[in-house]
DNA sequence: ATGGTTGTTCCACAA
């Protein structure tokens, strides 16, 4: 099984991008963030045709989670757990081929003296609680999405200047950690342990892009029984080089 | 230190 995740900034400005992606790359499931509509304005009848169904939680200009995929989706979730007044879109969970699978879009944090950095914060320590229930079905769990965290130095072009930001703070990090310490790995890392520049994401601002000045920000977090099953993962970074690109680019990863 | 870009929305805000 085929699984890949990308953070499209807006599904709508990104549609013919995302079909075209799509038609080369058939994967079995893709988890798309950011899609910043409202749910019923998501483009099914798009997705249907190219044979995949869609479980989305969307809303208005912001945030937004979609998991679309080839196979039936069952015991959808359409919020992360732990806070009842939380209404961003950001969390969508749903079981494919007998695979628990969550679409997941963590807050950015920034600035990080405001009221968002303790948000992300706390958002990840929700995301931690659900993990670990999640591994009590000693079923094969896949964490994928814009985490919003640097794990490590090399996953960053300036890892002095990025020092102080929300996406590499200590506590961001620490949060990220603790996911792993769960018993999740960071698929990425297990089989690419000491690969630099391996970036997902280029701001769109000074020339990022072209200057590789890259972030590595979105995972794939594998509970032991799907990482008993990784054969390889990789980057596709040609999505990020076409006109009307996102600033983030699909990461694949394959399942046996 | 500032400015650089994109998308959605309402005259900014989020990234």
């Amino acid at each position: 099984m085929r699984i890949a995740t990308w953070n499209v900034n807006s599904v709508k400005a990104r549609l013919p991008n995302i079909l075209g992606w799509i038609r080369e790359s058939a994967p079995d499931v893709l988890l798309l963030q950011e899609l910043k509509g409202e749910t019923d304005t998501f483009p099914r009848l798009e997705f249907e045709a190219l044979g995949y169904k869609a479980a989305v939680v969307g809303q208005k200009a912001y945030n937004g989670v979609a998991i679309l995929s080839r196979h039936e989706l069952y015991d959808i979730v359409d919020h992360l757990p732990g806070d009842e007044t939380d209404s961003q879109a950001r969390y969508v969970e749903a079981t494919v081929q007998g695979v628990r699978i969550a679409s997941l879009y963590a807050p950015n944090g920034n600035p990080v003296d405001s009221a968002k950095y303790p948000y992300k914060l706390d958002w990840m320590k929700r995301l931690t609680a659900q993990a670990t229930r999640l591994l009590e079905n000693e079923q094969a769990v896949v964490l994928g999405g814009d985490f919003n965290v640097i794990p490590a130095e090399d996953d960053v072009y300036d890892p002095k200047g990025w020092e102080q930001d929300a996406l590499f703070r200590p506590e961001t990090r620490a949060a990220f950690r603790a996911l792993l310490h769960l018993g999740y790995t960071d698929a990425f890392r297990a089989l690419h342990p000491h690969q630099k520049q391996a970036y997902t994401f280029w701001d769109y601002q000074a020339g990022a892009w072209a200057r590789d000045n890259g972030l590595r920000i979105d995972h794939f977090l594998l509970s032991p029984e799907a990482v008993d099953r990784l054969k390889v993962i990789h980057i596709d970074r040609a999505p990020r080089g076409l006109d009307k690109a996102s600033d983030h680019t699909p990461v694949v990863v394959e399942l046996a």
